[in-house]
RNA sequence: GGACGAUUAGCUCAGCGGUAGAGCACUACAUUGACAUUGUAGGGGUCACUGGUUCAAUCCCAGUAUCGUCCA
């Protein structure tokens, strides 16, 4: 006896344990009739390891999981791997905020070593919450591969492909402008900052002409009219960043303004600084906006820095690492040591005080936060490394272009007909011919790629494809990837992987040491100390001794006769971007660059299922990295889903206050209810907005399937192991077996082509509309009757189809649907866990077309009935006597096969023929058949009579609507034969109702 | 400014070149032997607007409006 209902809180870690400690979510064994199909792979897109389970990871999980569920129960080989970054930025700053909150002393004070001791202490000790909480979710990973960036394994990866990539060019030292962070005082990736609209000021100054010049200064409007004439001595400046004028390196206008013409080329006093810069023209000032001229600060403006790089200007850091106004030669005294904010406040007094402070304007702008540190971020000059981003995504495009112009896959419902131009021209599969090619042929790797390029002609086949689903992400990608950047690996932080390059001073240096006391650096990449010792060996020469030391200076010195004896090396203090290591996710977790067994079966992996948000922290580097390193795409497809939205369908933000815990909904309805609810709102393309009452309702489902068990439970319906659906006598049986077959066809398909609300739809329809709704209604005469032979059919077939719907909900509600597997064995325990069940296959055969038409019509019947009862007020308890009027054979048989559920469902007393209906009785119309219910007393005939009237009146309108069609001979001559033939059969049908509705109203007594 | 998406029932959303759907909400009835975390039935839609293509448009195309997201 089952209890009341599902319990998820008491079963749900149960059956979690029992799954994880059986082995169950772990790979199966290979075979060897294995093909490379037989495996299906998904790596988890790692979770920060400071994060907690936010909506997004609970549909990201949930969407991997059905797939990865579904796929284990086809019978393949299934491994989810999962695990974590170590998230450089995040990391620190928890640990560090920790340490300062227990009072303890800062990491600058304890030093590298022992700060990165206290971070892998917290990590052991409270990282990773998330997989904690990835497991209330149900989610099938295998937990025994768990992996971490920080790991050994994936550590030597990194050194390894570090080294390789700057032996190949690929990675490489610069100086360019980035977002650098002043409160972590490091520089963050472009998709670390968010702009945020904020209300500013646009300031503008004036800087006065050299030498006192004046020039006619004229404004036109539109037709060319004079506006405004004045004599300057000065151009006008507008700028939302007073405090970066002292780093100006010129003024622009827009070469086609002709109000500056006059003075291009002449020089201004930039006030404060005491310094004289050019006008200059160029594309960037436009001329509508604020006085058309901007200042040019190189150093310190995403922009300016395009502009300063064009014109060759010179480009003055201003800033320290902190954003204080920083002591050099250009910088006035009074504003060194200044935070940028009071220097910004400074400045414009300053200015204000020398009479060229013009007006200040009320500025919305989009300010560009760090989203870890939340300040504001200041776009810096510095030096650091760097990976041709450029070069890497010649491949990853040309994957992504294959992918999207290959046959289109099972997503699309029909062909495109023949005469549909093609999608693309041929462009995209030309561009990738050659690229790649280049790319790897050019370096001397030490690691080979994993292909050897058998095959001669290249395109990608041998790289794979990639596509996205849906695939209109893949505008966006190419985007992106065509406006790519050098990529910024470098990270002034002590948690990650440190930068496997030292410095020592190069011969160069050594030989202007005395004179200029530079340091030019000579850098040695190398995967360890005595690798990069080797190196230095060579370049300084064997005689020299080389040492490693942990000091920020570098010494040389020299023997007596003056030979160079000894060198200090320094490692680079840097760590890499926590993404250069997520962006070996796909392969270094299967344990590349060894060839392992994993990696041989499961890479590249089958899926990648992650957000569009993140398309460019995910699929861009690992497909770039991925494909440089292993040669093939590290995924086929990218299934990109919605963002989940709060009820009102605002993105949900802790500064918003509008987060939703999925562990309390969770906790609140179970699992099930919350996987289900997110799976049956995954329509693609389209945000979720989060719905509690929706997850409600489907909680409320699976208590209705429970009591579907129950009631079979109480029938003594229990899995019969030699039950052939196809030897069904019964045509209840027989129908609910065709139902099943099409119903789990569907979710077959739907799964396969990633449309998981359709999934969920059709296994919530069929379960709960045929099955809860009818079968069983159907079959409780069956088992009232004395029909043994029946009774151990129905028995025999109830608990099969429920079995098949426990198998096609599995993936979407694994908790409940396992534990109904285990208590509905029967005698027998079950074999093994659903989870390992294999996955409903059947084909067309078990579509019984005769029983098909049967139940639809005994359906038609009980609801037509149902529906007359209800719209003239008979009461339930009030049955009915079924005068049958126009009945064929077909239905008089049926009528009596039926009989026990038409009484039931239909509430009907008894049944008869007439040739013609019982005056005042209320009528039903259901196919040739007019059924007449005399209930005298009970009926309100004027009420009948409207409501005949009612259909009738819609049944005109269909008909008129038909008939208009039929007479237009376009429509018949050129329609296709099925619609128009279809056309003519509705006709009948609806012609043959409103005659049985005629005949009905002129039935009423007057 | 550019890109993408949306506009369908009171709400949240599916869908589709030929007959408009679900869940929730609402209304009425029902405690009928699986189920009140219930059942049965019902009301409710010019499918944003304007053109075009088509025998046929909610669906395809173009434009407009409004909203949303991303990028600059």
């Amino acid at each position: 006896m089952l209890d009341k209902s599902f319990n998820p809180e008491q079963a749900e870690q149960r059956i979690y344990e029992a799954w994880e400690s059986s082995g169950a979510f772990k790979p199966r064994p290979a075979k060897s009739s294995d093909t490379k199909d037989d495996n299906y792979s998904i790596v988890i897109p790692p979770p920060n390891v400071t994060g907690n389970l936010h909506m997004g990871h609970a549909l990201n999980n949930t969407l991997q999981d059905i797939l990865i569920r579904y796929n284990r129960m086809l019978g393949k080989a299934v491994l989810w791997q999962p695990g974590m970054d170590h998230a450089g930025i995040a990391t620190q700053m928890v640990v560090e905020r920790q340490m300062a909150e227990a009072g303890e002393p800062k990491r600058t004070e304890i030093g590298r070593e022992a700060f990165i001791k206290k971070v892998w202490e917290w990590k052991e000790k409270s990282g990773g919450t998330i997989e904690k909480q990835t497991r209330r979710l149900g989610a099938s990973c295998d937990w025994s591969r768990t992996r971490f960036t920080m790991d050994d394994g994936l550590s030597d990866a990194v050194r390894k492909v570090f080294v390789q990539m700057y032996n190949e060019g690929l990675i490489y030292r610069d100086k360019r402008l980035v977002n650098w962070d002043p409160h972590f005082q490091t520089a963050i990736s472009n998709i670390e900052v968010e702009n945020e609209e904020r209300d500013g000021f646009f300031w503008h100054f004036k800087y006065p002409l050299e030498n006192g010049e004046t020039y006619e200064y004229v404004e036109k409007d539109e037709d060319g009219k004079i506006t405004l004439r004045e004599t300057r001595d000065y151009i006008s400046i507008a700028t939302t960043r007073p405090e970066t004028m002292l780093g100006d390196g010129a003024v622009a206008v827009h070469p086609s303004d002709e109000r500056y013409a006059p003075i291009v080329g002449k020089k201004v006093l930039l006030p404060l600084a005491d310094r004289y810069i050019p006008i200059i023209t160029d594309r960037y000032p436009d001329p509508d906006k604020g006085s058309g001229a901007v200042k040019i600060t190189g150093a310190h403006d995403f922009n300016d820095y395009e502009v300063a790089k064009r014109h060759d200007l010179p480009m003055h850091v201003i800033m320290d690492e902190k954003a204080r106004m920083k002591a050099s030669d250009i910088m006035p005294e009074k504003y060194v040591g200044m935070d940028r904010f009071v220097a910004r406040k400074a400045v414009v007094a300053d200015i204000d005080a020398l009479g060229l402070l013009e007006k200040i304007e009320d500025h919305k702008a989009a300010v560009p936060i760090g989203d870890r540190s939340g300040v504001v971020i200041e776009p810096m000059l510095t030096d650091q490394w760097y990976v041709d981003a450029k070069k890497l995504s010649v491949d990853a495009v040309g994957a992504m272009d294959a992918g999207h112009n290959a046959t289109p896959s099972s997503t699309a419902h029909s062909p495109p007909p023949p005469s549909t131009h093609s999608r693309e021209s041929g462009n995209p599969v030309q561009d990738i011919k050659g690229a790649p090619k280049a790319l790897t042929s050019s370096a001397g790797s030490p690691i080979e790629p994993g292909m050897s390029g058998g095959k001669g002609g290249g395109m990608t086949s041998d790289k794979g494809e990639t596509r996205f689903i849906p695939p209109n992400w893949k505008k966006t990608w190419d985007q992106w990837m065509d406006d790519i950047q050098p990529w910024c690996i470098s990270r002034q932080l002590w948690w990650g992987h440190q930068v496997p390059a030292w410095y020592g001073i190069s011969l160069e240096g050594i030989e202007n040491y005395e004179r200029d006391r530079q340091l030019s650096k000579e850098i040695f990449v190398a995967e360890n100390e005595v690798d990069a010792i080797k190196l230095a060996q060579s370049y300084y020469g064997k005689s020299v001794n080389i040492s490693i030391v942990e000091d920020g200076v570098t010494l040389h010195c020299h023997d007596e006769d003056e030979n160079l004896c000894s060198i200090e090396l320094v490692r680079d203090p840097d760590v890499l971007d926590t993404w250069f290591s997520s962006g070996l996710w796909p392969f270094a977790t299967l344990g590349w660059p060894e060839q392992t067994d994993e990696f041989d079966r499961f890479y590249p992996t089958s899926t990648l299922v992650t957000a569009f948000d993140i398309i460019f922290f995910w699929v861009a580097r690992m497909m770039m990295q991925g494909l440089h390193l292993t040669g093939k795409v590290p995924f086929k497809d990218v299934y990109i889903h919605a963002l989940v939205l709060d009820e009102h369908g605002q993105k949900m933000s802790k500064s918003k206050g509008n987060v939703v815990d999925p562990l309390v909904l969770i906790d609140k309805y179970g699992a099930d209810a919350l996987r289900f609810s997110l799976a049956a709102q995954a329509a693609q393309g389209r945000n979720i907005r989060l719905s509690e009452p929706r997850i409600e309702g489907y909680r409320n489902f699976g208590t209705k399937l429970w009591n579907a068990a129950n009631f079979c439970q109480l029938k003594g319906c229990a899995p019969v192991a030699d039950f052939d659906p196809l030897a069904c006598q019964q045509t209840v049986n027989k129908w609910i077996v065709g139902e099943v077959a099409k119903a789990s066809a569907q979710v077959t398909s739907a799964i396969e082509a990633y449309r998981f609300n359709e999934a969920a739809d059709a296994a919530y329809k069929f379960s709960r509309g045929q099955y809860c709704d009818w079968y069983v209604e159907l079959i409780k005469p069956v088992f009232d009757s004395e029909d043994k032979a029946a009774i151990a059919e129905t028995k025999a077939c109830a608990a099969w189809a429920f079995d098949q719907i426990l198998k096609m909900l599995h993936p979407f509600m694994p908790f409940i649907t396992e534990e109904l597997w285990s208590q509905t064995a029967g005698a027998t325990p079950r074999d093994g866990f659903l989870m390992a069940a294999s996955w409903p296959d059947m084909s067309d055969n078990y579509i019984n077309t005769e029983a098909e038409t049967d139940i639809a019509w005994l359906i038609d019947l009980i609801s037509e009935v149902r529906s007359v009862r209800t719209e003239m007020n008979i009461p339930p308890s009030k049955k009915a006597k079924m005068v049958l009027v126009g009945a064929s054979a077909g239905t008089i048989s049926r009528m009596g096969t039926y009989k026990e559920a038409l009484e039931r469902m239909a509430r009907m007393e008894s049944w008869e023929t007439a040739d013609t209906a019982p005056k005042g009785a209320i009528q039903a119309v259901v196919g040739e058949t007019t059924i007449a219910m005399p209930l005298t007393g009970l009926i309100d005939l004027d009420a009948e009579r409207t409501r005949i009237d009612k259909e009738i009146a819609k049944v005109e309108v269909e008909i008129k609507k038909i008939d208009g069609k039929l007479a237009n001979k376009n429509f018949t001559d050129r329609a296709p034969a099925h619609v128009v033939e279809q056309e003519h059969t509705r006709r009948v049908a609806f012609t043959v109702e409103l005659e049985k509705l005629k005949a009905a109203l002129d039935n009423l007594p007057e």
